[in-house]
Parts: C-alpha cells; sequence; structure tokens
DNA sequence: GATGAATGAGCTTTCATTCAT
DNA sequence: AATGAATGAAAGCTCATTCAT
C-alpha cells in the first residue's frame, strides 16, 4: 500500500498546508527516486538491490516499501518520472522559432546533446525495454506510454516545422526515434564523441531527405496512388532528379 | 581451471571412453551454452540464475564451473558464440549476386528477418551494452570486437556493391547498425509486424539516399575539401537537384 | 500509556466535543477488538501482523499502541473479552428451567452449538493455549482463570440440576470441558456436520453416565472410603447393573 | 527442488552404498527434522524462524532449502514423520495381549503416558489444525491423514479386544481421540499430575460405558432399527438396568 | 566429468514499534 | 485521538560458488 492507494479512511478536514513531517516525507520520496533513476539506468533494475539505492539516497530501506510498495513499485514510479523529463527534452529541442532547416538542425543538436547530458534516461528506457518486456504488464505499459507520447511529441514537432502532416510522417518519427536510440546504444560501447558528430550528421542528411520528399509528395498532392506508391527510390548511381 | 585451461594431463585409459566422456562434456557445454543464450537475452544476465540455466539444460550446477569457471564465463562464451552467429547474418545478408539495387533490398530484408527470427541475438548482445558496460572490461572488449567485424562487414559489403569506398562509408555503415539496433528495440515493445515493414521501408530510402550521394560525391572527385563539406543537406522545400 | 493507565488529565474544553472525541475512540477500539478476535483465531496470534489486523478495521497501526500499547496489550484485551462471552455461553447452556434430564440435553445442544456458531470463541482460546504458554505468563493468567470459571459454571450447573454436589463432580465437568475442546478441534478438520451429531450423542451418554453413578453414589452415601473406590468399572462384557 | 523431486537427470550406474556425502546429508536433515519438530511444537510454525531451527540443529539457513525446499515443505516432512510416531504410539497402547479390560486399562495408561512423555508430537498436529486450517491444502491432507490412521487404529484395537465391531464403534473412538486431544491441551494450561489421573479416571470409565454398550447392544442383535435408536441413555436418577 | 551437499553473503520484504504533528 | 512517516531488526529465500566423492 502505497501513499497514493492509501485512501483516506477517515473524513478529513483536509488543510491544504502540509505538515513537516509530510513535506520531509515528500523529499525522501524524492531522494529516494533520483537515487533509484541514477542506479537503475546505470547498472539495471535487476543487478541494482533496494540496498544499493536507500545507501545513495540516505535513507532506510523499509521508506521504498512505505512509499513504493515494493521494488518493482519504484522502478514503476521511477519510469514515470523519467518520461516525463524525456519527453520534455525532445519537445524541447524541436519547438523553437526559426526557419524550418535551421529548427531542424537545432532539433538534432538537441537530441544529440540528449544522448551526452541525460544518458541515465535513455539508458533507464533501454534497458527496461530489453530486460522486462513481457513479463511485467505494469512496466510494458509505461514503456508503451512513453515510447507513444515521444513519437507523437516528434511527429507534432516536424509537422508545424514544414508546415503539412503527410501520412508518412509518423513512421518517420519513430525511424528517427529508433535512430537515436540505436546511436545511443553504440554510443554506451564506444564513448567516441568524433563519431557521434559524424552518425548525428548522417542522420540529419537522412531526416532532411525523408522529410523533403514527404513534402514534396504532399505537395504534389496526395492523390496519386497509395502513399509512398511513387516513392520507390532510385537507382543507385542514377542521380535523384 | 575450465577445459580449454586444463592441460592434457588427463591419463588416457583407452581412447574408447575418454572420447565417450569428452563427447558427453561437449553435449552438456553445449546445452548450457543454449539454455545460457536463451535465458540471458530474454531476462539479461543479472536477473538469470545459474540455477535458471541449469534447470532448462538438465546439468547440475556444479557443471558450469567445470566447463565455464564462472558465470562471467559462461557469460564470455556465450557472447562469442553469439557474435559470429550475429556477423554471419549481416554478412549472408549483403554478400550475394545481383545488381546493386536489388543486393541493398535483399540485405536489408536480410537484416529485417534478422530482427523477427533471431531476436535472442540482437537483445542478448543489447542487454549487454546496456547492462554491463564499465563493469567488466572483458565483456566490453568481446563487444566491441562483436559490433566493429560487423560494421566492417557492411561496409565492405556496400563497398563491393558500387564499386567505390568513399570515406564516409564507414559511418554510414555504423548508422545503418545503430537503426536496425533501434529498430529492433522498438520491436521488443510493440511487436507490430506492419510497422516494422514501414520502418524498414523507410531506412531503405534514407540507405539508398546517403549511399547514392556518397557514390555521387565520389564520382565527382574526392578532392573538394573535407569528407561532407558540401553535403550540407539542402533547405527543405527545395527539390534536391 | 493506554487508555485505561492514563489519568484523567485530559483538559476538559466542554464536554460536547470531548465526548465526540471519546465515543469515535471507543469506536476505533471496537473495530480493532473485533479484527483482532477474528484473525487472532483464524490465523493464530504470530501469523497475524498488526497491519493485518489494522487493514480489517480500518484503523491506522498507531492506533493500536493508543488503544492497546502494544500487540501483547491487544492480545490480553482479546481474551478478556472472549473470556466472558465464552463463558456465558456454557453457562446460557446449562442454566434453564425444564427437568435434570431435559435440561443436560439442552446444555450439551447448547455446547454443540457454540461448536457450529461461535467458532471464534474456541478456536481462540485454544491457539492461546498451544501458541503462548510458557513464554508469557500474562496470557497464562487470562487463559487460567477463563477455563476455571468455565469448569466451576459447569459444575454448578450439574450441582443445580442433579440437586447433589458430589466430589467427583468437578471432574467429570472438567472431563466434558475437555472433550468439547477436543471435539472442536476435530472439527476444524473435518467440517462434517454428521459426524458432529455423532459425537455429541456419544459425548451425551458418557456425561449421563458418568453424572448418574456420581449421582447414584452420593445418593448411597458418601461416606464408604476414598471418592471412586468403589467405582470401578465392571468388566466388558458383563452388563453393568 | 527438495532431493526427493529431483530427479535423475542422467542415467546412474545406481551402486547401492551411500557415499560418506550423502550419508551427511542425510544426517543434516534428520536433525533439522527434528530441531524443526520440537521448535515448531513448543512455539508454533509461525513463531518459529527458520534460523531458531537452524541454529539449534547446528546447520545453516539454506541446508533448508535444499532439504524441503521450504519453510511449509519442513513443516509438512515434520508433519509426516510425527505422525507415524503418534500412530505408533496409539497402536503400542492398544495391541497388547492379556484379557479385554486389562488391555483397554493399559492402552489408557498408554494414552496416559504419550500425554506426559511426548507432548510435542500432540502439541504439533494440534498446533497445526488451529493454525494452519483453510490455508495450505497439502498441510491439511497430512494433518487429515494423520487423524484418520490414528481412528482407524484405535477402532480395529478396540474391535479387537472386545471380538466384534459394531456400528458405533468408530465414533467412539473418534470422541475418546478427541477427548484425549482435549485433556491435553487442558494439561499444557495446569500442568496438574493429579487431575490428569482423575481425568484419565474418568474418561476409562465413560470408555468402559460407551464400549459396553455396544458390546450388548451388538449381541442382542443388530436387527432391531436404526443403530443408537435404543440407546437413548436413561433418565438421571433412575440406575440404568 | 558429474553429482549432491554445503556455504555464507545478500536479496526483497515484513513487522512491531516510535514519534512529531 | 489520530495520522503519516520513519526505523531497524529480522524474516524467508536466492544465489554464486566450493568441495568431497
Amino acid at each position: 500500500m502505497c501513499p497514493s492507494d492509501r485512501g483516506k479512511s477517515t473524513v478529513r478536514g483536509g488543510s491544504g498546508r502540509i505538515s513537516k513531517r509530510v513535506a520531509q516525507g515528500l523529499r525522501s520520496r524524492d531522494r529516494l527516486l533520483r537515487s533509484a533513476t541514477r542506479q537503475f539506468a546505470e547498472r539495471g533494475f535487476s543487478a541494482t538491490s533496494i540496498e544499493d539505492v536507500c545507501r545513495d539516497a540516505g535513507v532506510v530501506k523499509s521508506a521504498v516499501y512505505w512509499h513504493f510498495d515494493s521494488k518493482e513499485g519504484l522502478l514503476t514510479a521511477v519510469l514515470e518520472e523519467t518520461a516525463t523529463a524525456w519527453i520534455d527534452g525532445i519537445l524541447a529541442s524541436v519547438q523553437q522559432t526559426g526557419d524550418p532547416r535551421e529548427r531542424l538542425t537545432r532539433a538534432i543538436a538537441g537530441m544529440r546533446e540528449l544522448v551526452e547530458t541525460r544518458p541515465a534516461l535513455l539508458r533507464l528506457l533501454q534497458s527496461m525495454l530489453l530486460e522486462r518486456t513481457g513479463e511485467n504488464a505494469e512496466t510494458r505499459a509505461v514503456l508503451l506510454r512513453v515510447f507513444d507520447r515521444a513519437r507523437a511529441a516528434l511527429t507534432d514537432g516536424i509537422a508545424e516545422v514544414i508546415g503539412v502532416r503527410p501520412p508518412g510522417l509518423e513512421t518517420v518519427a519513430a525511424l528517427v526515434l529508433a535512430s537515436l536510440d540505436g546511436i545511443f546504444l553504440q554510443h554506451q560501447l564506444r564513448r567516441d564523441r568524433a563519431e557521434l558528430d559524424r552518425l548525428f550528421g548522417e542522420l540529419e542528411r537522412a531526416i532532411v531527405h525523408l522529410v523533403s520528399s514527404l513534402f514534396d509528395e504532399a505537395q504534389r498532392g496526395p492523390a496519386d496512388g497509395a502513399p509512398g506508391a511513387d516513392r520507390t527510390p532510385p537507382e543507385i548511381g542514377e542521380t535523384e532528379k
């Protein structure tokens, strides 16, 4: 039974101000959340013990059970909070002023920064993806929500930039996110900033190409056949017209 | 002391008996390897206990220590074997006859198949990447070797297809692998085959574009400045020339 | 410090408010008592956690410490209340009007009903007997008091019924109570009402026999030697005269 | 997975002699069983920790899990072993030579001894009855088996003694066992040997009466109506004919 | 080479209790 | 009187590893 579940068994006066004790409780909760995020991301969920988290947070073990009900509950909370930060990062990357091309460049730079400055975010999400898919329905649901929201945010961002929202845009956004994931994954192993620059360079070129071609298509009118019907890539060696 | 380290100090009391023992030993080893691969991939290294592996393999726990010296040693062996299979998969995708464009399409289809038919391979590698980077030098070394070889194989394959080997090709290959990883990761969560089709469709278009543009550049001569200097992507909305 | 120990040091700021508080306090206390009785009886004292009791009672854990000082104190209170009910049950069984034989039959029917309708009572007393004898002096004292009073009540009842109070009557009463306990114990396992009927049938016959023979003896005069001296049961096969 | 469940995963030469290691294993198992029996009986199952048992047995905690799989498994094993001893005790009490009346007296003396010399047996069974009815199906099954066998043994014993087996005999045996249980329960609280003597004295008189009357009835022929139909106990005060 | 047993550190979780508000 | 939070000991159990046979 964690605080959110604990019903108000008694009708209360409901004084708005929180007492000192409750305030301290919230602080404990927060410290646990922060430590857990860091450590789950660094070592994975299974390899991190509750004692590890608590030592780092300066809180006794039983507090985890007071605030989150179980290790699993702590994870869910961590994911939930992380999700927001993650998506906010993506959104902040895309939603800025400027001309379309600049904005896209800035958005990609933003993603790149995310990879370098907040690796915990991505590590955590990815390791959950690998470690705990299928086992726990709730974890899975949280992850799905996170990624769906991220994709939607990116799709909206691009649509706003180019002024249209062609049908294939969602897929392009999904591919971009997937590539971001993959690049991040590789960066975990190599930690080579120059390589990171090069990869994001190529990624940008690919994105621009895919988005441009969607845009062109949308301009010419979506009436000519199934979407993507005319988008068979040209032969290699032939310059694209 | 695992078998490979142990000298041939065994007294041979008749090769018939010995070979029977050795044969059974190899069978146990193999079963362990197979079970471990599956389970490490499914649940991650930390979350899989030696007992889990042994139960599945029908072998007693101490056998792991005879064959692999430790849980860590079992992991190393698993990674080593998995690596080969993984790279062979990539290679087989690329190295086939036919005209360039067809070969690329086939290569991408091959990767897609890898994602669906051998998820254990990728899961294992990726989860190792996330779970055990930084902790264990040997695991890291094995992973680096695997990914380097995969990238080299893909670079070679593309180079052979297009007949030239421009400087940026390695990066493109790396991006392709990264995207593959990312797509796989997403597929773990969604398991939506139609989405997989769409993603690979966009990936193909992106690859063709990147490779073509490298090819064109190589044709025009690689002499004009730093690689990629003239490759600033055009404005969105302007059709690429 | 539990309420009974606490002096009347409370400042009375208006009896209306106070009595409301007290009323609510009593309600909480009562709910705790009821839940604890049920759960201690069902699962035993050790296997029941304070949280179990509180969840069921809809009261926070610290309330237990306010009302009863400790888990042990809660138990003592529960036993005390239960004792009264238990003894009242026995008394009600015996103390009724009618001719002797009828009254005994009714008394036995009353006991039988007790077994079926108020199992918590007996379970609780018995499990305390087994779980906590030797450990805790207070629990032991409470239990002794309960059983002594029950035996006295039964002895009195029978004495009143048969009009005399021969020396062995206390022992017969004790045996009856012991048999009741034993039958109840078996019923916990089997829950077979027909078997319960049969057992109580035999018990009634045994009681009638023992009481009759005490009565006869008392009639013939209690002067001939030690009590029970002439009461050696006859040979099996010989009909009792 | 406890030893009995662990299948022979490999075909073995099946040499009959047990190795030193296995022998020591059996000794450990036995010590655990003995300590557990004592402690579960003394304090109850829930109140006894695995550490308590292991400390007393001089064995490490994990050994419990090797031999019995869980605390519950240890309990089941304890009950199983205890059962045999219990029943053997009952049987030994009844099955002896001599004339019927003597044998019955000896049997009752045997039960009385059981109460005094092996209280652990009865305590354990009874506390399981109270503590764990309904929760665990296996425990319940074991208990049922134990009590059924005990009743059957007693029924057989009496039948052999009196030479006939009238229909109500099973019930009488059940009542005797229940009374034994109840007397034991009371003795846990009072520990008064004189009282014990008196109670067993009355019990013997009751048994003789019930058995005799069954015997008589069987002699007269079981044809006259439902069993027990004519056995309404006489009025108190009237001497039984 | 395989097996059954042992080992002890460490895991997640529960619990009775305390305390400030 | 009641509440939410904290506390630390201890519980049941798992695990990687070792070892004699």
